[in-house]
DNA sequence: AATACCCATCAGGAAAGCAGATAGCTCAAT
DNA sequence: ATTGAGCTATCTGCTTTCCTGATGGGTATT
């Protein structure tokens, strides 16, 4: 393989402005730098590209075959200039984003189907983790971005930006005592077992009611607990719309409180990592969706 | 865009295996080289591609994104190459297969799927056309290949393949009078109308058994007419069985021949052209698919 | 026949690329 | 701490490639 990329663009010059001469001013360079390009690419390929009987020389039909592979070769590289263009200018090669398990998926699904169309040679991960895990992934470098609930505390080293507000509903099993009643009583409702999302890692915020509390690190396991009947806890309204477990849930109102706490969803990124353009886009793509 | 392929092949070297060092052997170069060039390579595309800090030299994020894309220019180099041996070897660039429209389907299309998967590089151009101008295509240089029903008379130029035979029936429209009966004799079917396949530019070979007949170059014409009950006509099986007339066709059995004379299947190509391996197998895989 | 345009080829000079040598660095083992 | 293996960057001189501009010969149009 002695050919090279100009050979290449010589060809294609050649083949489409009908001559090498017109090839030469269209590149710039002299007609017999044209000439001697095609004819060193005629013999390392074993091929005659171009029928030279006429006033013109005409590609012949393997000359046509070698275009169309030359002209995707030229493309490719033309991309990969691109790419390194836009690299240069800051635009990442690739992004972790760190998102809770519990966030609705449609804004993210949504989110991520635009980037995917937008920058579609971005190599993404995406980790999936419950609550306190997000920030620690991002404080740490594993993830670029994190969306998470809002937590007690945050490392210092992190930015943080509250994107939207979920509202909020009390649950409890359909099949709990509780369950009976339309509207409840804070005081009795500190009666039974309330189940907090809280992790080690951080701290807990999530309002208390209840002397009697349990601590799980994932939404998910709590609405799966609560459908089993071993309390009631307060969680954002698409979880208590979750398929899986709606059939087994009901929803109470407490008299004090006809509107739970909603919480906050945030999201956070290192103050010293340099943000790039798609990580910004991300960013305000995010925020735009998740608060609709 | 001042790069070239062996700047690309460094560095895919270099990520490939390690080290600057270590690239340089196994492309047989200097190191000397190898660094240069990737220097170089790093100047033009204004990116640092590898991380110089320790012993040896790792791969940045943009450098890896780099790799990528030179990876895949590098593989379509190779495809280049590859294609340019074939056609230096005699393989076609491109081939245009003449085929009459009254073939039955099923084995040219199998074909054509074979084809398409063992050169998937190859241009090709199918033409339909009914009897006589089959030949006269391969023959003018319109098609490399034709395949046919046996015609009385073929230009000299051209070589011809008998590959396979079709049973033919006689069919009349289901309302028409002859239908009602089983089995006719020729001396009755001589009173009504024949139809049968001839064209303006080859003679006409059919089995003439009544004196009264049309000339059609299409068996699908003969087939819509003969439904419409204008007469009958001696078609191939698989014409009488196509879902569209099958409704509105009976087949009728003549006392004197019992098995109606069938037709044959003939491939042609020019004499003087040289048939590149492509042709050959498809002419192979037509006679296989079609005689079976 | 004249003109305009085209191609291939040649010679000389500019540019790029390469090998080999060398100096400085990192890492691991002693 | 020292040594040694292995690595990279850089320099020098040489080779090869590449380019331009000129020239001769071919083809189609006027």
């Amino acid at each position: 393989m002695h050919w090279n990329l100009d050979q290449l663009a010589c060809l294609l010059a050649a083949a489409e402005h009908g001559s090498f001469s017109a090839a030469a001013r269209k590149l710039g360079k002299a007609q017999s730098a044209v000439s001697t390009a095609i004819a060193h690419l005629e013999v390392d390929l074993g091929l005659t590209l171009f029928e030279r009987s006429g006033r013109t020389p005409t590609l012949t039909a393997a000359g046509a075959a070698m275009v169309s592979e030359a002209r995707e070769i030229l493309r490719q590289c033309d991309q990969l200039q691109g790419r390194a263009l836009a690299l240069a200018s800051g635009e990442e090669p690739r992004l972790t984003l760190a998102v809770d398990e519990a966030l609705p998926y449609p804004p993210l699904i949504d989110t991520l189907l635009a980037l995917a169309e937008r920058w579609p040679a971005l190599e993404l991960s995406l980790l999936n983790g419950a609550q306190a895990e997000i920030p620690h992934w991002v404080d740490d470098g594993t993830a670029d971005l994190g969306v998470l609930f809002s937590q007690p505390t945050l490392p210092a080293t992190l930015a943080v930006r509250q994107i939207a507000r979920l509202s909020q509903t009390v649950i409890v099993a359909a099949s709990h005592s509780l369950a009976r009643r339309p509207t409840v009583r804070l005081s009795t409702l500190s009666r039974y077992r309330q189940l907090v999302v809280a992790s080690p890692l951080g701290g807990n915020r999530q309002v208390r009611l209840s002397p009697r509390v349990w601590q799980l690190n994932s939404y998910y396991a709590i609405a799966e607990l609560v459908a089993q009947g071993i309390g009631w806890a307060l969680v954002p309204e698409h979880i208590a719309a979750y398929p899986m477990y709606r059939e087994l849930l009901r929803r109470l109102t407490i008299s004090e409180l006809p509107d739970p706490p909603s919480v906050g969803v945030e999201l956070v990124h290192r103050r010293a990592g340099a943000q790039g353009p798609i990580a910004r886009w991300l960013q305000d793509e995010l925020s735009a969706r998740l608060s609709r």
